[in-house]
DNA sequence: TTGAAAGCGCTAACAA
DNA sequence: TTGTTAGCGCTTTCAA
């Protein structure tokens, strides 16, 4: 590979006048003749010149590149579309603007390799945390450190916090009360991992939505599923085993993927939905359009909040102001047949 | 940040005796004795000191990442399981190994902007590239410079390239002799887009299929669906526009999402699948499973693929005996309702 | 077993 | 308008 002290020999420059034409931008101290600039770029294109990206960041200090932490590398096969937006919208917003992505992940079953703060590198510019777990020692480090440091899908525990998220707490109050406005009374809630930040707050939208209604709380109606089909499967069962006139008409499930769980315990049984048991999912997930009925579910701007996050960093790591640091985006209802509204509206 | 130097001065030891700890591996010609070492360690971990990857690589020449590049962002929303499988193959595996993974997009509608070399970076040790388009000049100049390089889903042009795929031909070919077994003889094809590198040999596998079942190959059955949704309805609205004596029995689609598009179509038309129509699709992704009958699909091992292509890439780097340059994984049959099979069996 | 020092390729301050 | 030069933080050769 050539050098730029190659180009600057061949073309009878020195390196700084090389440095200054084919950076172009930056605080230069120098300006150069048109005929040199001229005669520079054609030597280094002749030479296929390209510049050194680690040299420059070391001088620099700057490496053009942020990272995207997962909590999990099996977040993606987890036929999980929340990953695929994040992804997405990252990548694109980053290409954008110019900027590369390198991908992490917190191996392990949690953060416990990125806390020891071997993702604070000079390789990266920033880091945009994608759900990282409540109270991450990671998120405090950026913050004392001083490493530019944005969170995804977080409710930020303080206001330094750079943070995007949706209203999760509307979420649980708006799909719960969705189903009070059709009738129902009894509702089950499938809840999430405790550990995963969203969990309590859609719960807590589920109690407030029914506490509003004037219906008292039954802590029997609130079952664990973890997000994940079985969860959702073994909590509906064991709901199902209740006596006949203590079983909940409704379900709000804390995602998708329980909830399909909890719907197949439901058509195993020989119940209807939405006719015996009503239900509404989280996520929206592109499943939800292909259940059988169609499931009722609180969708998250995911593509949105990731654009966000991504030029939130950027701007960070330029030391702009940032006027709002802690958006929450909002969310909304995408209703199809599981709930019953359809039939009712028909 | 602390640099070796304040370690070394700290520790009243030399630079290059903190180096040879705190590095360990290596060609290293130094000896360090226990006791210098541990107060090495020692001062390292009280003034936090972390080595600067970015000043190593640019002495050592590696940087410890390889980059993964996509053919564009988008493949991630086009709810894909493909780009989620490839995504958590590659990353777990590289993390497995101790690498970092660089995301990049051939931005643009093609590799144009991939093809100029700036993707030749040292920040990355190789590159692996998914899906890159037929006689892709980036896979020329990785040769020539002498970049590692594996191309993923790929047909290679020579022996030279290095590659991981599976074998459409033989998907093509396995999903039609289905269709024949059960007793089809006017079976259609989707078509893929003819510059994405799977699209021929599928379509090849099918006519083949055919000619071996002595059946005569009518153009007029194959049409181009992109592989996308709507894609698949327009050419199955088509089919359906012939006289009913000439309407195909059977169809197998490039894709499950353009077979996707085509069942809608042939729903529309009040048909019944598979009675009427039976179908095969191709990737066996998670909607298969969920449609509306369950489709039928040939199944690409792609998780595993992203595993070798990753592990490939990383042999290459360290100069390792690649044993096969370009293995091709074998396709499967996931048989479900549509095709009928399941019917005629039980 | 250890230390000194050259240099990876670049940027930017400074001098001309 | 241009050139010289001192580093950025590290690895590694060579000499002690």
């Amino acid at each position: 590979m050539a050098t730029i002290r190659d180009v600057a020999k061949r073309a009878g420059a020195s390196v700084s006048a090389v440095s200054a034409v084919l950076n172009g931008g930056g605080t230069q101290s120098i300006r150069v003749g048109a005929e040199t600039s001229a005669r520079i770029r054609d030597v280094a294109r002749q030479l296929g010149y390209r510049t050194n990206p680690v040299a420059r960041s070391l001088v620099t200090g700057r490496s053009g590149a942020m990272g995207l932490v997962f909590p999990y590398s099996s977040a993606f096969i987890e036929d999980n579309t929340f990953s695929t937006s994040v992804i997405s919208s990252v990548l694109t917003t980053a290409v954008n603007h110019r900027w590369n992505l390198m991908l992490h992940t917190a191996t392990g079953d949690d953060w416990n390799a990125a806390d020891s703060g071997e993702l604070i590198d000079p390789r990266v510019d920033g880091l945009l945390l994608v759900m990282p777990t409540p109270h991450s020692p990671l998120i405090s480090r950026c913050l004392r450190e001083r490493f530019p440091c944005v969170a995804l899908v977080y409710a930020p525990e303080n206001d330094e916090i750079y943070a995007v998220n949706s209203n999760d707490h509307a979420g649980g109050y708006m799909a719960t009360r969705h189903l009070i406005q059709l009738g129902h009374r009894r509702i089950a809630h499938l809840e999430g991992t405790p550990t995963v930040a969203t969990s309590a707050p859609r719960r807590q939208g589920y109690r407030d939505a029914l506490e509003e209604a004037g219906i008292e709380i039954d802590p029997s109606l609130i079952h664990r599923a973890d997000f994940v089909r079985h969860g959702g499967y073994d909590a509906m069962k064991t709901l199902l085993e209740r006596p006949t006139s203590q079983w909940p008409t409704a379900v709000f499930a804390s995602n998708d993927l329980s909830a399909e769980g909890a719907i197949e315990a439901v058509l195993e049984s020989g119940l209807r939905i939405p006719q015996d048991i009503a239900f509404v999912g989280y996520d929206d997930s592109w499943r939800a359009a292909l259940l059988n009925p169609p499931l009722t579910s609180i969708k998250m701007p995911i593509y949105e909040m990731g654009v966000q996050a991504t030029e939130m960093l950027i701007a960070l790591i330029a030391s702009k102001e940032i006027t709002q640091r802690q958006p929450v985006l909002p969310i909304s209802l995408s209703v199809r047949e599981s709930c019953g509204a359809q039939a009712l509206r028909s």
